[in-house]
RNA sequence: UGGGGUGUGGCCAAGCGGUAAGGCAUCGGCCUUUGGAGCCGAGAUUCGGAGGUUCGAAUCCUCCCGCCCCAGCCA
């Protein structure tokens, strides 16, 4: 509830699976599957793809598969399938039994090559890869016919079973579809089907050295599983013809039907799998699971929830038009959901300590704090108080501008759950930095409130300096500096617009005691400052928060506002 | 210059001939023991442009313009 608690959104492909299902289409069944090719992690883009071909068949009552389109053995690995598995169950889907490898099917891609080739439909073609390049001619030229194109059927039979039993070396030969060299689709021009291909595969092995194209693979593959709606993304547009070929010319089951939608984009990240390997490979992040990369492993260690992720999903639409989502919306998702279940504690990132000089010297009071305003039922704690506290270095000001409601000589402020405090005296360093507060504090205003019900502007969030537990805390900014790299004027690697202050690491701050027991998988908001939670990397001593995302801070406008004039 | 797509407020996105949903962002206001959350309100005389059909067009027709994708034995 909370974050997905709206109706989905129309959009172009639910019409049509509706119109089918009135149609009687594929008597009414919706059955979709996820293929992604093991040879990278997941990213926020594939969560997209995971959660319109899940969620679609959720919502029409069908089924989605989970597929790994692994036909390309030399970029692909088990380290990949294993990642994904994981992050689309932590998405929250679940694909039941249908768990499924293109590999499974390398046998009846087979059958299917050898179907092709006795009805002509196919050769053995001879042609080096450069050859065939030249030989398709280009975008406005058509192309020529492979001198093999005409070879016999037995003779394209007999050279194909010999691909397969190892006769010949890599790239030697191809099989070949025989459609039409002058088609203004390149993909129609006699595309490769199979390409011989000494790489171990790391489910099938070393039992096959030929292996099958992607754009001959999925059809089958689809037709196999039954599915209905074939979802891929807009590039693939130009292939549909040759889908439709293959199945068509292919006693294959059922003819599902390939729908393209737009991919995704985020501005000021990068979700190139290229890339993302890069920033890896270099070591300009941490690894896949960096806090700062849109990747799901990545996304799940900031603090996104899957709840997050999918009401995200959700929101962008789906459509046909390329489009660059603006990362406020990601960020948005995630406030929203936490919102309503993260605990609300205290932290101060950046201490200053303050005196309070009217209060007894030894004493402690435990003060009564809610857990969540949002939520009754998450309870209260208790919090200790005692003579020095830490406040946040940010709510204090010597000379405070306008609009500036929280200390400053003379003023007074609430701490949230406590007191009002009154500054009465700034102690400095020789340098004339401000190291401490001298303050003093109302009894009459325990718990937050006077009677005589004068108001003050602020409210502050505090930590006893004597109870509170030391914490490093890493915040995080985009990855990128600018929002679209390949819309700035002057063409530069990616690289060159990686945000400096991406990261930022806070050690010494100060936690409230209860947060030592803080575990991964929960989400805290540390008061007026943003949604935390626990890294991996924290021990036993010092535990680390990560920043998932700030909170909307208004205070922060009215500055800049005011600094622009 | 071949083919396939696509153009609706700053960013997404509904709309499918009957007079521009919704979300994010922005800007006001209310409220508030988080300058959080919440609530209320504002913004496209207009749908890439120009013509045309029609009582009526973002929706139909024509032409033009912009942007994206395709010449892997990658997916």
């Amino acid at each position: 509830m909370g974050a997905e608690d709206f109706t989905p959104g129309l959009n172009f492909i639910r019409n049509i699976i509706e119109n089918d299902i009135k149609a009687k289409k594929n008597d009414g069944r919706v059955h979709t599957r996820f293929p992604p090719e093991p040879n990278g992690y997941l990213h926020i883009g594939h969560a997209k793809s995971i959660c319109l071909n899940f969620g679609l068949a959720a919502e029409y009552k069908g089924l989605c598969n989970l597929r790994f389109d692994d036909t390309n053995p030399g970029k692909e690995d088990v380290e990949y399938v294993d990642s994904i598995m994981a992050d689309v169950r932590w998405l929250g889907f679940d694909w039941g039994d249908r768990l499924y490898y293109a590999s499974d099917y390398f046998e009846k891609l087979y059958e299917y090559a050898l179907h092709l080739i006795r009805t002509g439909k196919a050769y053995v073609c001879a042609l080096s890869a450069d050859q065939i390049r030249e030989y398709r001619g280009t975008l406005t030229e058509p192309g020529q016919d492979s001198p093999c194109r005409e070879r016999p059927v037995t003779e394209s039979l007999d050279f194909f079973q010999r691909m397969r039993a190892g006769e010949f070396p890599d790239g030697s030969y191809v099989l070949r579809a025989k459609i039409d060299m002058a088609s203004p689709n390149l993909n129609m021009r006699d595309p490769v089907l199979y390409r011989i291909r000494r790489e171990s595969h790391h489910r099938t092995g070393d039992r096959w050295l030929i292996y099958p194209m992607y754009d001959y693979t999925h059809p089958i593959s689809d037709a196999l599983e039954g599915i209905t709606h074939s979802l891929c993304t807009l590039e693939f547009e130009d292939h549909r013809p040759f889908y439709d070929w293959v199945l068509d010319n292919l006693p294959v089951p059922c003819h599902p039907q390939q729908i393209e939608f737009a991919r995704l984009n985020l501005n000021y990240t990068v979700m190139s799998k290229r890339k993302l390997l890069e920033l890896v490979d270099k070591a300009l992040v941490r690894g896949w699971d960096d806090p700062r990369l849109p990747t799901i492993a990545g996304l799940r260690r900031r603090g996104y929830t899957p709840e997050s992720i999918r009401a995200f999903a959700e929101s962008v639409g789906v459509a046909k038009r390329e489009s660059m989502v603006d990362m406020a919306l990601l960020e948005h998702c995630l406030r929203q959901d936490l919102n309503k279940r993260a605990r609300r504690v205290m932290a101060v990132l950046r201490p200053l300590k303050v005196v309070i000089s009217n209060y007894p010297e030894h004493q402690v009071e435990e003060l009564e704090a809610e857990n969540n305003p949002e939520d009754p039922g998450a309870g209260t704690r208790k919090l200790p108080f005692a003579r020095e506290i830490y406040i946040e270095q940010d709510d204090f000001r010597e000379d405070p501008p306008k609009k500036f409601f929280r200390l400053s000589p003379g003023k007074e402020i609430r701490l949230k759950h406590a007191y009002y405090i009154r500054c009465d005296e700034v102690v400095k360093d020789a340098k004339g930095r401000v190291i401490e507060l001298r303050c003093t504090y109302d009894p009459e205003s325990r718990g937050g409130w006077t009677k005589d019900g004068r108001k003050v502007l602020g409210t502050s969030h505090w930590v006893s300096a004597t109870h509170a537990v030391d914490v490093e805390v890493r915040l995080y900014d985009k990855l990128l500096s600018v929002p679209d790299p390949a819309n700035e004027k002057e063409e530069k690697d990616f690289k060159e617009y990686l945000n400096p202050n991406s990261l930022e690491i806070l050690k010494g701050c100060k936690v409230e005691p209860g947060l030592s027991e803080a575990k991964p998988g929960q989400y805290f908001q540390f008061l007026r400052q943003g949604y935390f939670c626990i890294d991996p990397d924290s021990t036993a001593s010092i535990p680390v928060f990560n920043r998932s995302v700030t909170l909307r801070d208004s205070w922060a406008k009215i500055e800049k506002s005011q600094q622009d004039k």
